[in-house]
DNA sequence: TGCCTATATTCGAGACTTCGAATATACTGT
DNA sequence: ACAGTATATTCGAAGTCTCGAATATAGGCA
């Protein structure tokens, strides 16, 4: 694999790698969201707010288009919610095996007693 | 959608977020390999990857296992193969969308003049 | 024009990341 | 025990990220 393509996907990597723009790009998986019902949403400052959302359309994973006095902001592709529902996934798969992984523990120090 | 799974993913996220690692995780693949050829094939320094490989291992994405003198690393869910597959696909959409806007600009020039 | 609301940018402090150099640890074979 | 190979850790410098405070820009409306 060419390196420009895992260049490529390290950026996108490290553009969601921060919680509030999982959450904002989860925020606009139905539809476009002004820039004020995310901040209300979110409950953080305005212009943290800005600044993730500049983060995110600098790497293309989200547009704006303006609208009187707001800004609208939308997902430019349906993929990266894809990849949020397989780290869902992946997320339980994990929980799973660290469960199971404890109860197996517990059953030995229970035989070895 | 709970915060601890967004903490989560953006943990995760941040773990992808190197070239390097990603080059790693789409070595382990098709199985496992011990760290020496992982470096061969990387060409960086042993210590660089001893700390990428430590990164991986800190998030659970891979797993380690010993054999005499080496140390062989899987990968701990096919997962986050998909997830690499979904982004070169993102990749080749968002390339053909450049081309085809770019492709739009040169029409609009030529039909201006 | 002047005021209000919505959004963006700049700045600086503190935290985090990345690298190579140096060193530490662990296993193998003699 | 010693030498050699494989891997891990520590350190410090340079770079990057994140936040709130302050400020800038732009649209709507009196």
């Amino acid at each position: 694999m060419p390196d420009a393509l895992r260049r490529f996907k390290a950026d996108i990597f490290q553009a969601l790698a921060h919680p509030t723009r999982i959450a904002i790009v989860e925020m606009l998986r139905d539809g476009d969201l002004p820039e004020g019902k995310l901040i209300e949403r979110l409950g953080i400052e305005q212009a943290n707010a800005s600044q993730h959302l500049s983060v995110l359309r600098s790497k293309q994973i989200v547009v704006n288009r303006k609208d009187g006095n707001q800004v609208f902001y939308s997902l430019r592709s349906p993929l990266l919610i894809e990849v949020l529902d397989i780290m869902r996934r992946y997320f339980h798969a994990q929980l799973t095996e660290t469960m199971a992984a404890l109860g197996e523990i517990e059953k030995e120090h229970g035989a070895a007693r």
